[in-house]
RNA sequence: GGGUGCUUAGCUCAGCUGGUUCAGAGCAUCUGCCUUACAAGCAGAGGGUCGGCGGUUCGAAUCCGUCAGCACCCACCA
């Protein structure tokens, strides 16, 4: 084994990926190679990734993510670009905040008791504890990020970007401060943006409640007895209308009751008042047309406070408003009853309550849909009416759509174009302000009124603020413990839609140096979920601030579901842990099982059998590389045809290959291209080429031909290595010495070369005959030690015959001798070819399968015959069609004249 | 109620602007093999009237219509 040349011996015949990873990664940390700067040559190819939450963990969402951001941003630097990839996290404002609480209340500790300082000093202890976890585990997936870059939603330039563009918009006359209908979350206690609502459909109730009509006994007024007309009376004739409710706790803020004018049903309570129950509130009967006649009894029960559409009543009606729920859920001092009682346990008792007093006319199963807050989801939002930040955004709108419809900016799939353009015709302002503690406090300082209406000025800092208060009439004078700044923090997104910009500092530092090389980034990876929520906003605020697009793509990945299509869930345990994965199949088997199900645009189908493909990948790599390496190797041996034309074909089959992954990148097909690769190592490398170049046990192999070997191994490898960047790199510092530093990271991905792709056909038809051979040894028994020998027509010639003679185990190719009465045969195209038998052959199964090709043929000849005798087919076809018609007849009627002639010489 | 997709082998999916790359791939299955790189493997094989029905066309998995089923998004129907 002199010229063994790593001691391939000592390789052990399965690949453990665990020490290679770490060292590895060790490797490309040490040597900066995920480093980028701005320079002068290299164009910049730049992704930044979604920060995930600051004190989350790794799902298999971030996996499928990560993993196709890495395998870019990898392919960008091996084809010579200066790769940058920048990390971080996300303050999670609403999530953290929540998590924090839920600690502290595990230690008995309410967050009311605290005040803002002592709250946020925990949640500072909680995110320095459990930050930064999901970065670390980023690494043992092998992300090549530029760690010395690694930024916070909440660090210093981060922050000071928020509250810059917080000024700004104020100073431009964007952003403005309103009391609307927000949706609240009554167990963060804070307002939502309309995004942040999930709305699901649940199995409820619709409660029939009975209002009374407040008048004298007996009295029919209003009653026209016309038709249609319905009128509800009791035992005693009091008369009552019916309203159909799915929320009976809130009647307590009942302040009138609609119908709509044109319902004849309802049409006698025009003009009267009617009583709530159990309140016994007197409240007006009014009309709209926004009223569903046909809904329930077409009579609407009004609660300004407490639904969206009863408070654009109450404004058009001038009702009065009374709020019946605290911020928590509970019920209020406004309301006569069930004081400090939780609203869903309100529904229930007052159900019984209303039953209890005759009120209630029935019940129905209903199903509705409910929201809830997509950061708490097990607590249904409540509309509630408060004082919110907003920010205008028709301006924005208009900035954002056009770059995106005409294509500058791409979406992969282009489907999310239409749900994008939907989202911004329609559009409605963006409540930014959340009543929590954890996040960007918004830079907002109000000041003393004597009537306690509102004033404030928006400042960047309390000095500027004191001197913008200071320039008001009748504040000349004021102090700066008078200013007090609002308590509430922004909406998380209103960080993460400068990430792109602020990550380059190019908000505080418009125009800087990295700013200017880096933006427009190239391409972002996200899912779908989150278009409205960030990548919409990325795309105003990239306009917005740095004057052009974010992003020149989005890559919309699938959603991560289990084999079965479900979600991945905590509740139902479907939910694989990552690095659990990573373990059992390694980095790189976990990487190939992400991609090898994840088309573009589809919910990928994730299935742990994929991971172990991907193991079961890696492990032919590095067989194949063993067997390689195992070679010995002659200098003074010449090469064999069948090697030398081995190369050839192969070489032209990377080519060819290359070719296509290239064009697969720029569509971000990417699993397609990870599985063109595939097989092009499997089967066309290892079971086709490594076979025919194999030298024979115990023969060493030649110098030329081992040297081409070596380096398709490395085109490989180079082609192989942003999908499995580990095991491509280990193998690539066994394949040929190199210095301390190199690594196969920058090393150029094969291109497609003019190799000689005429040789592809002849190589295929090569296969096909040695596929035959295989068969034939296969059914008759024959050993792959006993040489065969293969009858050929004179005619017949091939680029590949010894090729063919190689794999086939054949002694010769025989031209032109009489077909042997005892051979096999088999066709290829229009080609016979025989194989010989020592014994005898079964004569009525071979004729059998001849008659049978015999028919099909036939059966296929006259179909072509039929076309072409279609005279509007041949005169409307293009030339190249009935030509290729034509060739079909000659080849079906050659292929009828063998077999028929073959099937004769049987008997 | 609007919108967007999807329906092709047992499973997951490719099939671009209609015609030999038009019926494909991977996995799974079946049959032989522990053949000295790899049983996490090797060599073979089977398997689909391209959701149904109409239409356009010389020709349809591909274009149009329609029906059915599924998925997702948006919307204030209590």
């Amino acid at each position: 084994m002199s010229n063994d040349i790593n001691g391939a011996t000592q390789l052990a015949t399965k690949y453990d990926p665990h020490e290679v990873e770490d060292k590895w990664y060790s490797y490309w940390e040490e040597h900066e190679m995920f480093r980028s700067v701005p320079d002068s040559e290299r164009q910049p190819y730049t992704i930044v990734i979604p920060p995930p939450n600051v004190t989350g963990v790794l799902h298999m969402g971030h996996m499928l993510n990560n993993t196709i951001q890495d395998i870019l941003v990898r392919r960008a630097r091996q084809e010579g670009k200066n790769a940058l990839w920048v990390p971080g996290t996300d303050h999670a404002s609403i999530a953290t905040e929540a998590k924090v609480v839920k600690r502290l209340a595990e230690q008995g500790i309410r967050k009311s008791d605290l005040t803002r300082d002592e709250f946020l000093k925990h949640a500072w202890e909680w995110t320095h504890e459990h930050g930064g976890i999901i970065l670390k585990q980023l690494r043992k997936l092998g992300a090549s990020c530029d760690w010395s870059r690694t930024a916070f939603t909440m660090d210093e330039k981060r922050s000071e970007s928020v509250l810059k563009v917080f000024v700004d918009l104020y100073d431009k006359g964007l952003i403005y401060r309103g009391l609307r209908m927000v949706t609240w979350d009554p167990k963060a206690q804070t307002a939502l943006s309309n995004e942040e609502v999930i709305y699901r459909e649940e199995q409820s109730k619709l409660y029939y409640l009975k209002y009374y009509v407040n008048e004298e006994a007996g009295s029919t007024d209003g009653e026209t007895g016309a038709e249609g007309e319905v009128v509800h009376r009791d035992a005693e004739g009091r008369r009552y209308a019916v309203v159909a409710t799915t929320r009976p706790e809130t009647i307590m803020g009942d302040t009138a009751m609609c119908i709509n004018p044109k319902d004849p049903k309802n049409a006698w309570l025009k003009g009267k008042c009617v009583i709530v129950p159990l309140v016994n509130r007197v409240v007006p009967v009014i009309e709209d047309r926004y009223v569903d006649i046909e809904f329930g009894t077409g009579c609407l029960k009004v609660t300004p406070c407490h639904d969206p559409n009863d408070y654009m009543l109450g404004k058009t009606h001038n009702l009065d408003s009374i709020d019946i729920f605290n911020p928590d859920g509970t019920v209020s001092g406004q309301s006569p009853l069930y004081v400090g009682m939780d609203r869903m346990e309100v529904r229930k008792v007052i159900a019984a309550d209303l039953a209890a007093a005759g009120l209630m006319e029935k019940v129905e199963d209903y199903v509705n849909k409910v929201g809830y807050s997509e950061r708490n989801s097990d607590t249904a939002v409540e509309p509630r009416l408060c004082m919110q930040w907003f920010l205008k955004m028709e301006h924005f709108a208009k900035l954002a759509l056009p770059p995106v419809m005409n294509d500058e900016l791409k979406f992969y799939p282009s489907k999310y174009k239409t749900t994008y353009k939907n989202w911004l015709e329609n559009i409605q302002d963006w409540c930014i302000s959340r009543q929590l503690w954890w996040g960007h406090r918004i830079p907002a300082y109000f000041l003393p009124t004597d009537d306690g209406s509102e004033r404030y000025v928006v400042a960047l800092n309390a000095d500027d603020a004191l001197a913008k208060a200071r320039r008001l009439p009748g504040y000349e004078n004021i102090t700066p413990k008078q200013l007090r700044r609002d308590d509430d923090a922004l909406d998380t997104w209103f960080s993460s839609w400068l990430w792109p910009v602020s990550l380059f500092d190019g908000i505080n530092h418009p125009g800087n140096d990295e700013i200017k090389y880096y933006y427009p980034t190239s391409d972002l990876v996200t899912g779908p979920d989150i278009i409205f929520f960030w990548v919409a906003r990325m795309i105003m605020a990239g306009y917005e601030y740095a004057g052009d697009m974010p992003f020149r793509n989005v890559y919309f990945t699938g959603i991560v579901r289990d084999k079965l299509g479900r979600k991945m869930s905590k509740s139902l345990g479907n939910s694989p842990d990552p690095l659990m994965l990573i373990d059992r199949f390694g980095a790189d088997g976990v990487r190939m099982g992400m991609m090898l199900s994840a088309p573009a645009g589809n919910d990928i189908l994730f299935d742990e059998a994929l991971c172990e493909q991907g193991r079961n990948f890696n492990n032919k790599i590095w067989n194949a590389f063993r067997l390689v390496k195992g070679w010995e190797v002659s200098d003074s041996d010449a090469q064999p045809d069948h090697s030398r034309l081995a190369i050839e074909w192969f070489d032209a089959r990377l080519a060819s290959t290359a070719a296509e992954v290239e064009d697969l990148f720029k569509k971000f097909r990417l699993s397609e291209a990870l599985m063109a690769v595939y097989r092009l190592f499997w089967e066309e490398f290892s079971a086709w080429y490594l076979e025919i170049v194999k030298p024979a046990y115990g023969s060493p192999v030649d110098r030329a031909t081992l040297d081409a070997t070596l380096g398709f191994f490395d085109a490989l490898l180079r082609l192989l290595h942003p999908f499995m960047p580990f095991i491509t790199e280990e193998l690539w510092q066994h394949l040929a010495a190199r210095d301390e530093g190199e690594s196969i990271m920058f090393a150029a991905v094969p291109r497609a070369t003019d190799a000689r792709r005429e040789l592809l056909p002849a190589m295929t038809q090569a296969r096909d005959i040695v596929s035959n051979i295989r068969n034939i040894r296969k059914s008759k028994n024959i050993a792959a030690r006993d040489e065969l020998t293969l009858q050929v027509a004179d005619a017949w010639s091939n680029a590949f015959e010894p090729v063919i003679v190689k794999l086939g185990g054949l002694a010769a190719i025989e031209r032109g001798t009489a077909k042997d009465a005892t051979a096999a045969t088999f066709m290829v195209g229009t080609d016979e070819f025989a194989v010989p038998l020592t014994g005898n052959i079964d004569v009525e199964e071979e004729k059998a399968k001849l008659q049978k090709e015999l028919d099909y043929t036939r059966g296929f000849l006259a179909s072509v015959e039929k076309k072409l005798a279609n005279e509007r087919f041949v005169a409307n076809a293009p030339e190249a069609v009935v030509a290729a018609e034509r060739k079909k007849q000659a080849d079906a009627q050659a292929r009828i004249e063998t077999l028929t002639a073959s099937l004769a010489a049987l008997g």
